[in-house]
RNA sequence: UCCUCGGUAGCUCAGUAGGUAGAGCAGGUGGCUGUUAACCACCUUGUCGGCGGUUCGAGCCCGUCCCGGGGAGCCA
């Protein structure tokens, strides 16, 4: 260490590399350790893989007595040493230390990860030391890869990414509630934080509304960025600060729209099968049994579409019996749901057309005025993981149906003037990125797929 | 927010005719072995979720609150 940061060999790096027979450094925190006779084996794991380097610690080093026999799980430690090839079985190469140097104790009596499997309420109490265990560090790792696939995936079809407010003055209707904003200590003046923006302020429930603007002037964008739901909601299906992937494009109406949506899932769940291998194999091995074949299933078929009218029949075609009946005109509810992708389709599926008078202003009206042109993504377990539409561009319209929902008009005067001036058709959904990571990775809760999950009477740093 | 099941050692759990608690793992000590969920022996550990009540006596019964799981609503 001469300054700066240390220069190390990333341990991903050495186990796909194997350069057997040359000095390797790395730097990480001890897993495991396992005491022979006369020596010591030392399983290091550096966050860049799953899997971890054994180190042979012989008795010989300086250090072996005074530390080296009192590692134990969460020091962090940096090794050097020659990388040769293990004699045991278990692994393919190893590393003879050289020098070992303790970094950082971690007093075994009171570190909480032990060398046991925990569970994840458990690890979900200590959110700042659960990134350490094999499941969260791969749900870390597929997180990151599946946010950068995101990106690419819109570069590659020149998108236009575009930060919307996370501030913001207008409810996007339907989307839940909003949290309320004020720079006021609490007690002491106006609640609805108007003194800051002369007008109530809260945090976005979707950048919708805003990305719409952006699509009409560079036609294709999209926001991917922190979305926030006041609502009372205690399920592992939700969280109340969220990642929402937001694509808008002009010039498109529901049919594209669809396609897009499709493409994208197919292209996501194909990257991090490509890319997280090692990764979702521990998924498919200890989470979910059948993961990987559920996923690659899904790249491979086709989703299913059928309209919310189609969607009615065929539920009150089944012979089951749900504990809410199924009626045109009423919101499909989760058991109808789960029973039309799990049961009837057994893959993703898109229902559209739902109708107007249970969804946003925003969305398009049919010509015949009772459905509009809405589209929900439904997968296996998880439900709806997409909700999109194809947005009203008829300024008349789009005006009489805000004034039915009781809006007050002249707070949308921007969002009136997009087709006050050069209207065009355009659509686009929302994607939750957390859903996705849960049905990618198989994780039962949504709280583990989110470092530090924001949920009502929980959020500790 | 509603329904439902839970909260006992650091972790995972057992523990009802109400009589102040156990196991496995972890941790400590010693031993053994190119080990890898290592193994063997011994040892340590508890405001039984909080508060209140019933009772001579509560982990166990009653009330209430908090937290967690599953489901619902709401939603992505």
């Amino acid at each position: 260490m001469n300054g700066g940061k240390i220069v190390q060999t990333r341990i991903k790096n050495l186990l796909v590399e194997k350069p057997v027979d040359s000095l390797v450094q790395v730097a990480g925190w001890i897993r495991t350790r396992r005491d022979t006779g006369s020596f010591s084996f030392l399983e290091v794991n550096d966050g860049s893989c799953l899997a971890n380097i054994q180190v042979i610690a012989e008795g010989g080093l300086a250090n072996y007595e005074t530390e080296i026999r009192k590692l134990s799980a969460g020091c962090s430690v940096q090794v050097e040493g020659n990388l040769q090839v293990s004699p045991a079985k278990g692994q393919d190469i190893e590393i003879l230390a050289a020098s070992i140097i303790v970094v950082g104790w971690a007093d075994p009596e009171h570190y909480p990860l032990q060398k046991k499997r925990h569970s994840f309420e458990f690890l979900r109490e200590i959110s700042h030391l659960r990134p350490r265990t094999n499941a969260l560090g791969a749900v870390a790792r597929v997180r990151s890869r599946m946010s950068y696939a995101v990106h690419t995936f819109f570069q590659e079809r020149g998108f236009c990414q575009v930060h919307t407010p996370v501030i913001t003055t207008s409810d996007c209707e339907g989307a839940g509630e909003m949290f309320q904003l004020t720079a006021l200590e609490a007690g002491t003046g106006d609640p609805c934080g108007q003194e800051f923006f002369g007008r109530k302020a809260g945090l976005t429930v979707s950048g919708q509304l805003q990305a719409e603007v952006y699509a009409l002037a560079l036609g294709d964008v999209y926001t991917f960025g922190p979305t926030f739901r006041a609502e009372n909601s205690n399920t592992s299906r939700h969280l109340a600060e969220f990642w929402m992937v937001e694509p808008e494009m002009a010039f498109c109406d529901l049919v594209g729209n669809m396609r897009l949506a499709e493409e994208l899932l197919r292209y996501l769940l194909g990257d991090v099968l490509t890319n997280c291998a090692d990764d979702m194999d521990l998924f498919d091995q200890f989470i979910e049994k059948g993961l990987l074949a559920k996923l690659r299933g899904m790249t491979e078929q086709e989703f299913a579409h059928i309209t919310y009218t189609e969607a009615v029949d065929r539920l009150l075609q089944s012979k089951k019996k749900f504990e809410f009946q199924v009626r045109w005109g009423v919101d499909l509810q989760s058991e109808h749901e789960r029973y039309l992708t799990e049961e009837i389709f057994r893959r993703p599926l898109i229902v559209t057309d739902y109708p107007a008078a249970i969804k946003p202003f925003y969305m398009r009206v049919s010509d015949h005025g009772r459905t509009v042109a809405a589209m929900d993504i439904l997968v296996p377990g998880i439900g709806e993981i997409i909700g999109g539409s194809q947005r009203e561009e008829r300024l008349d319209v789009l005006t009489a149906r805000m004034q039915a929902a009781g809006i007050n008009i002249s707070d949308y005067a921007w969002y009136l003037d997009l087709r006050r001036y050069g209207t065009a058709p355009h659509a686009g959904f929302g994607l939750g990125f957390e859903r996705l990571i849960q049905f990618v990775t198989g994780m039962a809760n949504i709280r583990e797929t989110i470092p530090f999950p924001r949920t009502p009477g929980f959020a500790p740093c």
